[in-house]
Formats: structure tokens, C-alpha cells, sequence
DNA sequence: TAAAAATACTCCATAGGTATTTTAT
DNA sequence: ATAAAATACCTATGGAGTATTTTTA
């Protein structure tokens, strides 16, 4: 289970779609749905009931999107602190050559 | 930046030591010596000073090590909170069948 | 019959390995 | 001389693509 993984996860969640999320990711939709898959075996729990209509979170899938949007939330923040942080490095650097 | 290589970062910022992070990790030391190198040019940060000694944490590193031991820790709770969930749906099923 | 997901492959990127070199103690 | 990290190179796994099939509304 990745950051990545995740997001998809999301952003499939918020689509009800597994192809509507493929285009908006700009993937193709057989790897997205092979990942949640896998990513459904590696939990051992079922996220989506399928249908023909689109897709659609099970309870286990609910308990998974608040958690995840929060995790995802974090790792953005975290990133854009270090990052920042890593921009006025070199800030600091062009200021005193 | 994805968890795996945040558990790793962990690992060697608390050992004070590719080496024996790596050991520790099951893997050998150069592709955790790059792995820390792609993260630290992905964030534009240098996360660790490096002597024949071992690696110290900069301050930008233990800013991260913070984070990161937080972000780890509330993924590791989501996995196991999902885990639980889908053995709860097994041991369910296997009463009603 | 049309739209969405699943299946079956193919390919390439990259995570991880081994061997070696560099560097500072 | 030794111990740790870096470099160079190789390999193999898996992430992503295309083509196709299945399914149900």
C-alpha cells in the first residue's frame, strides 16, 4: 500500500468509476484496476462492488477513503514543508555568494 | 516519495548508518545509498551529512524523521484497521455459510 | 447493444543485486 | 588498514500499455 496506490484509490472513489478515474489520471483503465485489485488482496478486503454502471465503495472501501484522503493530505503537506524547507537551502545559498 | 522508502529513511536515521540500516533491512547497502540520494534530490533536501563514520541527520532530516515516523505510524494503523476489517468479513462468512 | 470492468499478453522502467572504488580515520 | 558510502553495471520484478473478452442494464 503506497501514497500512489492511494490517490488512485481516491481519485476512483470520487469518480464511482474505475474508467472515468483512468482518464482523469491520464493511465489506462486495465492497470487501475488491476492495482486495486492487488490492492484489495493485500488487505484482504473487498473496497468496490462492480457493476456494468461503474463502481461503488463497500463499507470496508468508506472506512478506507476518510482514512486515506487524511494520510494523503499529510503526505502532501510533508512533502511541500521538506521541499520548501530544500528551496530556501538554496535561497540562503544564492544570497550569500 | 512513497512509505517504503520513508521506513527505510527511518531505519537510518536511527542506526546512524546505511550499513547497518541495510543490514538491518535485508538488503544490501548501495541501492539504500541511492534510494536515500533519489529522495533527497526529489525533495531538493539533503537529509543526512555522510562521513567513513556513518550519516547524521541534518535539520532538514530530522524534520522529516519527525513527519515520517507519524505518517508511518498512522499508515501502519489504516493497514492494520483494514486487515481487521476483512478478517471480520471472512470469520463472518464462515458463521452464515 | 453499449458501456464498464476483467483478462491476457507485451514492454519498459526501476528497485535491488554484485563488484569495485573512494575516502577518511 | 579498515570501515562506511559512492559508483558502475547488471538483472528481474512489476507497473503501465494495447487488444480483447465478459457482463449486465
Amino acid at each position: 500500500m503506497d501514497i500512489k496506490t492511494l490517490k488512485n484509490f481516491i481519485t476512483i472513489a470520487e469518480n464511482g468509476s474505475i474508467c472515468k478515474a483512468a482518464k482523469e489520471l491520464h493511465m489506462s483503465q486495465p492497470p487501475l484496476s488491476k492495482q486495486i485489485k492487488l490492492l484489495e488482496d493485500e488487505l484482504n478486503v473487498q473496497l468496490f462492488d462492480r457493476s456494468t454502471r461503474g463502481v461503488e465503495l463497500t463499507n470496508e472501501g468508506r472506512l478506507l477513503y476518510t482514512h486515506a484522503t487524511s494520510l494523503v493530505a499529510y503526505n502532501d503537506l510533508i512533502m511541500r514543508e521538506l521541499m520548501d524547507a530544500g528551496s530556501e537551502t538554496i535561497r540562503l545559498g544564492m544570497i550569500t555568494s
